[in-house]
DNA sequence: AGCGTAAGTTAATGAACGTTAACTTCTCCC
DNA sequence: GGGAGAAGTTAACGTTCATTAACTTACGCT
């Protein structure tokens, strides 16, 4: 038994989570060699083998990980938010807070659920689902006039809050509080215009 | 000279590109092997030496084939246009159409520009910035609340449509008038989310 | 003191893969 | 009809790479 699914949560592990999310973010799962992981994290090649059962099973980890990590804390924000209209600015907030700080793993989320073996790619793709659904059902409650287009909505949502990695990479963490709002405001734009009826973009709706 | 740049061009190496860009989309550049490719196009691996230098040459060639396409056809678009307002819907509008029917080359086009050679990378990185900058003035102009966050926003706008292949994967073309106009008004209704004061999402403005 | 285990090391293995070489076939052209 | 070149073929080459084997080192525990 090679990989012990550690005790108490080892810290070497989590080193090599977070070399790994940023080595595959970077060049992809298939452009990094465990060499390479290796030698992020001052170990040689093979010694990762101690501490994952393979390469896959490091992607799986981090995929899994992240899938989790979002459904929880989306399920949490729902449960705890007195309104729809609340819910789904909780829920707005926190996917901005996960996309703008760990940019690398938003990154792998979409892009390398492929490499994943099968077992891991339907639990993640389960995972996936019902955080879709999650905001499926809060944008509905918070507006009633999306209809069958509420669930391409949120995917347009999440591909707008995805794509912050590309466009924020250059500028330092200075103006993060503008840019979160930025996003925040631009989604409920969006939002707002998939369920408003196909009206022009002329200013006074009343 | 093994690889001619094709006098009239060559109908081979349009399935070829065809093909490879179906399978790069379906399991990334480095999860397919040339005689995959070849398989497809009916040929057996080192036959596409005939037509392209390489897999490098292969994805070079689609990467920048797509970025030129985008770039000259929105220059059109808003050269045609007589105000900006239209311009903004035209490159909106010859956008969704690219991301909607060509969306194995939508998602090469952001997924895998790390893997080409230096030299194409950075031409296509030109090509992209320019539309990038085709689509930064048109806001502008037709959005002046937009200020520095013109180029964010288009980035996000770009985020949104170009997830289109994830979200549109299951159903077929039955309903692609109705995908393309939702996708539009939700890029429309971000746009002037972001130009407008961050204001609550409340339905009077005025 | 001494054993067991966790955590490394380097060397070897075996498969996959991009590319090149050498050779064949067909077609067009004069 | 015969040569040239385009378009294939299979076989071979060299590299890269994930994984395993065999071995070492350091530490905790009784």
């Amino acid at each position: 038994m090679p990989t012990p699914p550690s005790p108490v949560e080892n810290p070497r592990r989590q080193q090599i989570r977070r070399e790994a999310a940023r080595l595959f973010a970077a060049r992809g799962f298939l452009g990094v060699g465990v060499d390479e992981i290796g030698r992020a994290v001052g170990i040689s090649g093979p010694g990762l083998y101690r501490h994952f059962a393979g390469k896959d099973a490091m992607l799986a980890d981090l995929l899994v990980g992240i899938s989790e990590r979002l459904l929880d804390e989306g399920l949490r924000r729902v449960e705890e938010a007195p309104d729809a209209r609340t819910a789904l600015d909780s829920l707005l907030q926190g996917h901005i807070d996960f996309a703008l700080d760990e940019s690398a793993l938003i990154t792998l989320h979409d892009r390398e659920l492929l490499h994943l073996p099968d077992a891991e790619r339907h639990r993640v793709r389960s995972l996936q689902r019902q955080y879709v659904e999650l905001w499926v059902g809060v944008a509905r409650d918070t507006f009633p006039g999306l209809g069958e287009e509420a669930r391409p909505t949120v995917h347009a949502v999440f591909g707008l809050l995805n794509s912050t990695p590309h466009s924020a990479a250059g500028q330092g963490a200075r103006d993060r509080g503008a840019m979160a709002d930025l996003l925040h405001r631009i989604a409920l734009g969006a939002i707002e215009a998939a369920a408003a009826p196909a009206a022009a973009a002329a200013p006074a709706p009343a």
